[in-house]
DNA sequence: CTGAAAGCGCTTACAG
DNA sequence: CTGAAAGCGCTTACAG
């Protein structure tokens, strides 16, 4: 590879000067930067970024971590926003390990070794101490999904709560009044807002809260199916489940069909998410949609915005979350009218 | 941030030195050693690995080129053992910019100006110019499902051809006789295996190969519906069809049933790859297995071979493939014997 | 065993 | 408008 001092010697001229070439310095003259030009051109010079980075201080790279598996549907769709938002802005995506539970590695350590100009960070709960780290050192970060914020710290998120909210008006719209709830993990912010969802939606429908109805997963499909089964054995057992995932969905359906039910025919099941496979299920599923690869998207947007500005203030957006209707739910049965 | 200068000032000693503790020299007294590494300690020092790399040539960094969207679960499946393989390595994921088709992108300038140390390359094929450029430009290299191979370059595979045969000798034993091909790309280095196994599998059935019942598709669902559109047209038409892969798989059921079908009542179906889904589905789909976890495993673990000592011999390896038989194949109904 | 010096490939005041 | 020099944070012969 041709270095800068290779490109100099070729035109004829200093270092500096073909570095002002490069930078797109204005007092040059179009003599010399024809020459400089021409000099890269033969020598098919490419300007070493790691270099740049070290006197500039920025690296241009922007650090992913997700603590959550590549193969969860919802990760796959956030990292195609992701990927969309940053091509073409001359940054480059590095993922960072996640081990997050290993005490001797620093997440911030490592930002700061690979000398990152900012981080998203995604499925890392607030009161993790790395985050506090984070927000502390300075370095521009974007949460999803994650209720953190700082001097230099945003976070962008679904109105999860509104989401859960018009499942339940949905189901009640049915006629539904036995509407049972399969949350997502217990102090998990996102979990906490669905819930939150939930308790709005019973009120606004003047549903009296039952406990019976509300079984704690983990978003997973293997919770779904045992939280079915728990709601299955009540006596009076759901109508209808509100699922805090589209995955724990799956998983309730199944349980409900291993029982010999039929959905929607005997319980209606709403999802959360509207992962791509939630069309192709059969029933396809009613859910709630997220944009997901719109968050993805504005979360490098303004991690960007806040990278090149160092007073452009840490945003807090909220995406509007919205009800796709499918074939899980329909109208109760056993309507009490 | 503390640098190497500050470790020095406050352990007393050269940069030299405070160097070769890092490094884990011999050369370095006990004492001197440990003065270092209280200063260390203190100042809570970490080794720039940017500047470390502008000097040894090395970024401990390796690129990744995904020419296919995220949400494709074959790739997250990759990923996801890519990131498992490059857990505890000391290396970091860098993605780069699949702006494949732009003429004033170059893939190698662009491994070359982040220092990477080598790349894995998945989705593009072999013709494609930056292939011969990235083979060429001696930068180590694992190709995913390419058949192309150079100096520093080699590449890993599922045994398509095998798959293929073997969903087919199970149809034949299932009785089946007319037995169809939803092929991939045309071109395609993964299509044209899997479209050889077709053909060995009715040889080794010794049934005629009929070009009716092969329709080109490109992996996607779409494919698979207008695929099987055509062949429902056919005067004889298949009682099975093997698909070349699983989201193909999808539309040709979907479209099986839209014409009021069923499968596997009417038609069998076989899928290619065994993504999650293909569990998930109705029905649950056979398929063949490809175990890309263990790709994405094996491609950096050989890619980290081959950067480690220059004259490691690029691997070429096949990964086998296995026949999942779940609801979507049965009995041919109207057995000819 | 220790450190001064050169250098990796760049950029940035600064002097002329 | 141009270039010499210092420096970003490191490592690596080399001399002592």
């Amino acid at each position: 590879m041709a270095s800068i001092h290779d490109v100099a010697k070729e035109a004829g001229v200093s270092v500096a000067t073909v570095s002002k070439v490069i930078n797109h310095y204005p007092d040059v003259s179009d003599k010399t930067r024809k020459k400089v030009k021409n000099a890269i051109e033969l020598l098919r010079y490419r300007p070493n970024v790691i270099a740049r980075g070290l006197v500039t201080g920025r690296s241009w790279t922007v650090g992913v971590l997700i603590n959550i598996p590549f193969t969860n549907p919802y990760v796959a769709m956030l990292l195609e926003g992701i990927k969309t938002a940053l091509e073409d802005s001359g940054y480059d995506l590095m993922r960072l390990s996640a081990r997050l539970n290993d005490p001797a590695y620093s997440f911030i350590d490592h930002c700061h070794s690979r000398n990152l100009d900012g981080v998203v960070v995604f499925g890392v709960e607030k009161d993790h101490r790395s985050i506090q780290e984070l927000i502390e050192s300075g370095i521009p970060t974007m949460f999803v999904d994650t209720d953190a914020t700082g001097l230099r710290a945003g976070n962008i998120t679904t109105d999860n709560r509104n989401g859960v909210h018009m499942a339940v008006r949905h189901l009640f719209e049915l006629g539904h009044r036995r509407i049972a709830y399969l949350a997502g993990t217990p102090g998990h912010n996102v979990g906490e807002s669905r819930r939150a969802g939930y308790r709005d939606g019973l009120e606004a429908s003047s549903i009296p809260y039952c406990e019976d109805y509300v079984v704690n997963g983990d978003f997973s499909y293997d919770s779904g199916i045992q939280g079915m089964t728990k709601l299955l054995q009540l006596e009076r057992r759901p109508t209808a489940v509100v699922c805090s995932s589209d995955m724990s969905a799956f998983g309730v359906i199944h349980s409900i069909e291993a029982h010999g039910l039929t959905v929607p025919g005997d319980i209606s099941v709403v999802g959360f998410d509207n992962i791509y496979e939630a069309e192709l299920f059969k029933p396809a599923l009613t859910t709630i949609n997220q944009n997901i690869h719109a968050i993805g998207v504005k979360s490098i947007q303004e991690l960007i915005s806040m990278i090149k500005s160092s007073d452009y203030p840490p945003p807090v957006v909220t995406e509007p979350s919205s009800l796709i209707v499918r074939e899980s739910t329909a109208t109760c049965a056993d309507s009490v009218g």
